[in-house]
DNA sequence: GGATTTGTGTAGATCGGTCTACGTTTGTCT
DNA sequence: AGACAAACGTAGACCGATCTACACAAATCC
């Protein structure tokens, strides 16, 4: 049984190349005042001797080479295609991203980014996080912040989310070309829901549109949260009404809680779309499976996670002043809205 | 617009409470040799100061309470389910989980592992990870790992696996009593298959599932690897086959490839459950769908998980003799398995 | 040709904890 | 009472990097 070797330290490259710790440690970070002599020789000892850096003793003076994503429900695959598109720019600019899930609640969430920020990660993008913004600029002050899934403005920290007033615009318009009036929609009605949230913009982006059409009289917000459990619930409340009071549409919020909608109508025997549209947001994969189909709204998952890193990475090397992206969203028809029956 | 606090460390802490720095450490640590006074006059103060310790620097020497998730898929939500499980189990000892999701290969795989042994995690918990077991009992010789899917007997490292064989035995039975007998398998064929991979195990137990119904003839493995595009080409081959060389049920081997099927094979315009019938493995959220309805088999994510997390933090603690975990797993009939037509 | 600048390398402090070794006090046993 | 052990607390090295300050040599300037 071989004994375990034990891993060269800075300290073993020096020696090896006969050079001081602090010309190893210059090579590493591509500091200045190397010349090309030293560099090869330092690269072969640490190629030969099998040296990686140790990122955690980095991180106690310099950057630890990570980046946190925070998420909340790691069952949203909407999310995880997220963290896709942030570790795949975060790899080629050598930083490692590691993704932390927070249980539900503020506490929990507060408690997680403390776990983060006692890792001395270099950055953090939060995606769809609760809380008051004051929250979130306080954080913004302490470590650079992305946030995801949040409009701006803010001075802090920096923004990319869907353009969320176009997206529920989307979804309106197309359900009254088909020919709905009683359009409701499913509203995320948490109690901390903060301006700029995605669940406050798209429902006043509903508002909107429905105003735009002429359709104020049924602006309907079926409360809930965004979440499978909820959207069950909220369907169960829909296919209780009776027939005169329900919606020939519904915009669903997002995908998790239409599909839990969907499920709860089509169990109480509500055909879709026949007997109501459904439009999903979010365009998470379940959404395309063949006898569901739901329509829905596609913001390019990977695209804004490539862009919150790069938001990030930029703010790691110094940038100061809050930028806001905002993505468009595409409609995407499938089968789950068509023309009311009436 | 106020300076940002310093946060307090372990010198202010001992200076606040007139003790030495290595005391502090002790409460800290619960460690031995600290009376009663000094405890509380130590937690007074870093109550007080608002003091964490920076689990970075904790690190350098002794732990750093963080414990590894290694992921291949994360849009696989049966192993974000897994993940839950861990993660709870952790909180309550103070560990925090942090999830990596490497790229596909086998190379990305090895660098996420690296990249988490340089942030000195405390263990590693592999979900479904590629390669030979040779490389994990190397790698189970340098820190304490827990493999999440693979069978045992392994002698450096601990596994917690449904038990794949009864598990397929399960589905050929189910089909067995509903009439079938052509009864194929969508087989992860991927060509670094070991001996304890699920894909491995799974098809063993489907071949002797139906030799023991004396159904060796139909025995048809419908080669690819286990996810969404590779279901959907293994469906269309399947669609491609002249009737009379169709099966009429068939092991989906993973949700997820199921569900790729299924939807190929729905688009071919084959009848579900009416001219095929398909079990999945998992249980995934999607499978739940009631217009899908994945006839399929739950493997209890949630328990799976807290069981990895337990032996990791027990291996942690110092036990070194490994043990294997076999989960048992239970058939969930929905609507996509009925008696075959003919 | 002396003064200044530029380039290159090093010594040693430092980050915030943990751990070992040891000194002092208190308690217990014969 | 003296010997010995147990309980408690501290000093200071240590983990593996980074970073500041400075020394020295070569190049450039007037």
């Amino acid at each position: 049984m071989t004994e375990q070797l034990k891993r060269a330290t800075i300290s073993d490259v020096a020696e090896h190349a006969g050079v001081s710790r602090a010309a190893v440690s210059k090579v590493l970070r591509n500091a200045y005042g190397v010349s090309p002599a030293m560099r090869t020789k330092v690269e072969e000892s640490m190629t030969l001797l099998n040296y990686r850096p140790l990122a955690l003793a980095r991180g106690m003076r310099g950057n630890s080479y990570t980046l946190g994503v925070f998420l909340v429900d790691l069952s949203n695959t909407f999310f995880s295609v997220l963290a896709e598109g942030i570790r795949d720019v975060a790899e080629e600019l050598g930083y490692q991203v590691l993704i932390g899930q927070a249980r539900q609640g503020l506490d929990a969430q507060q408690k997680l980014i403390e776990a983060m920020i006692d890792r001395r990660m270099d950055g953090l993008v939060l995606i769809a996080p609760f809380g008051p913004n004051d929250e979130l600029e306080k954080l913004g002050r302490t470590i650079p912040v992305v946030v995801l899934g949040r409009h701006g403005p803010a001075k802090y920290f920096d923004t990319v989310a869907s353009d969320d007033i176009a997206g529920s615009a989307l979804i309106v318009d197309h359900l009254v070309s088909l020919g709905h009036e009683r359009i409701s929609m499913l509203a995320n009605t948490q109690p901390d829901s903060e301006p700029g949230m995605p669940q406050t913009v798209r429902r006043h982006g509903y508002d909107l549109a429905m105003e735009k059409h002429g359709l104020s009289q049924w602006i309907d917000h079926v409360p809930g949260r965004w979440g499978t459990e909820s959207g069950l619930e909220a369907g169960r409340s829909l296919a209780a009404r009776p027939l005169a009071q329900r919606p020939s549409a519904l915009h669903g919020g997002a995908d998790v809680a239409a599909l839990g909608a969907y499920t709860a109508l089509f169990e109480a025997g509500i055909h879709i779309p026949d007997d109501m549209s459904i439009v999903g947001y979010d365009n998470i994969p379940a959404t395309g499976l063949p006898p569901i189909g739901l329509s829905t709204v596609d913001q390019s998952g990977v695209q804004m996670g490539r862009q919150a890193a790069e938001l990030l990475l930029s703010r790691i090397e110094g940038r100061t002043e809050s930028e806001h992206v905002l993505v468009s969203p595409r409609l995407i028809v499938r089968k789950t809205s068509a023309p009311p029956r009436r």
